[in-house]
RNA sequence: GGGUCGGUUCCGGAGCGGUCAAACGGGGCAGACUGUAAAUCUGUUGGUUAACACCUUCGCAGGUUCGAAUCCUGCCCGGCCCA
């Protein structure tokens, strides 16, 4: 892949792109830091458009140094967020962290990936480096950080803490010497705190490439908080319905992040969306065949769309509907409450009353309905949920 | 440390002695319409109950009252002002 293709594509902003360019330009393997804080494990395809970044980067020779935040897990990224987080105990920190790195190299190249832990730097830093390196931020340079601003000016809770977030973040770009810092865009103000640090150390500053954060299945940036994810452990067909079930707004920006469409094909669905030739419908089920296809397989894909077809599209009851034997004849309240269809019998009494409910394809009304044990119908909650009684 | 304002159901946010399981908005769930689009519209959103009703919930612990999310006391937590 070209040089501005590598900068450009799925690339939100890049600082100071006409150094990067230029260093690129040399043939140099640089060092590409990336970080996460093993605080929320559940990866999603928005956080793919980054890593697919980085393994183009891999692809041409770079390195990928793989930070775990085993120190600024325990402080929780203030960025976007409201409020103080629950700080996390050592044990969970490294479960997550396997988690976390499980999902990382299904698509990042664990061959050109050095995976670091922020406790080899900071397991031994004393209470003057700590000093030290909070002597070299000022108030007014963390205010000027949205997130901060915005806390102090509603007069919400921040913590010193927090503030620290950014400087130990930073520190890790000084620790392992890093050449670019890749992050979403809500990352900026922490990736810049490593160029501001390494200056002032003298050493050459990181460069930054932020990459867009995609909207998520509601059309709202994706993020766990509106659970609008698409997570990259979400079973073939699972994952091609989410796609599926997202605005059609989202298609250009979909297939540029997250497939290798070519860029004249990508033009050419871009306007063939806007001049309304091109089915949107048919265009997704592509995209989401892609996707599944790179966290899956091919395979899968196929499989997962016939499925799909069947279920939504045909109308026709699933292939592989879970089983629930009954010991006794049950009413169909306890049913769906044992089914894990309900979370109460007050909720499943609302769903019959909403018309939510069918068994063998007929309406429930009422409550009085009894299934007898080895009745073999099935019983549907909603468009997605089956069970068959056994 | 002093003064002051505040802590409400998933979130935001009303309520300020009974008519409060608690307005309204968001989100969630279900229904209609569909391309499982999106948007829109409708219903619903603590638990048990066929229902009446009852139980648990409004930072925590006590108290006043026939009755408290609402009043009083202490405590915990946060904001602001003063130091």
């Amino acid at each position: 892949m070209d040089i501005n293709e590598l900068l450009t594509r799925g690339v939100a902003e890049v600082i100071v792109e006409s150094e990067l360019r230029q260093r690129l330009a040399t043939g140099q393997v640089l060092r590409l830091k990336q970080g996460f804080d093993p605080t929320k494990p559940d990866m999603h395809i928005g956080h793919a458009v980054g890593l697919r970044k980085l393994r183009t980067f891999q692809e041409a020779g770079h390195q990928v140094v793989l930070i775990v935040g085993d120190w600024t897990a325990q402080i929780g990224d203030p960025s976007g967020r409201d409020e103080t987080r629950p700080r996390l105990d050592a044990a969970t920190v490294r479960k997550n962290a396997e988690t976390y790195m499980e999902q990382f190299f299904r698509v990042v190249d664990r061959e050109r990936t050095e995976v670091r832990w922020q406790s080899e730097w900071f397991g031994s830093f004393t209470l003057e480096n700590a000093l030290d390196l909070a002597g070299r931020f000022t108030l007014a340079q963390m205010l000027a950080h949205e997130t901060f601003r915005r806390r102090y000016d509603e007069g919400a809770k921040l913590t010193i803490l927090e503030l620290m977030y950014p400087m130990l973040q930073g520190y890790d770009s000084v620790a392992i010497s890093s050449d670019v810092e890749f992050g979403g865009t809500d990352q900026k103000f922490n990736n810049l705190a490593g160029r501001e640090l390494m200056g002032q150390l003298g050493m050459r500053p990181q460069h930054v490439l932020l990459v867009p954060l995609i909207p998520g299945t509601d059309g709202r940036k994706m993020g766990k908080t509106f659970n609008n994810t698409v997570d990259i452990t979400l079973s073939p067909f699972d994952m091609l319905g989410k796609i599926m079930s997202m605005s059609d707004e989202v298609l250009p920006l979909y297939f540029e992040v997250l497939t290798d469409m070519p860029l004249e094909e990508l033009a050419e669905v871009r306007t063939g969306l806007a001049g309304g030739t091109a089915s949107p419908r048919d265009l997704k089920m592509r995209l989401a065949r892609d996707i599944v296809s790179q966290f899956h397989s091919p395979a899968d894909a196929t499989a997962a769309e016939e499925s799909f077809v069947r279920q939504f599209v045909q109308r026709e009851l699933p292939t592989d509907i879970p089983a629930h034997a009954l010991a006794a004849p049950s009413g169909i309240i306890d049913l769906l409450v044992a089914a894990g269809m309900a979370a109460s019998k007050g909720e499943a009494r609302r769903l019959i009353d909403g018309g939510g409910v069918r068994v063998d394809g007929e309406r429930v009304e009422g409550y009085s309905l009894t299934l007898a044990p080895g009745a073999g119908v099935v019983v549907q909650v909603g468009r997605r949920k089956f069970v068959r009684v056994v």
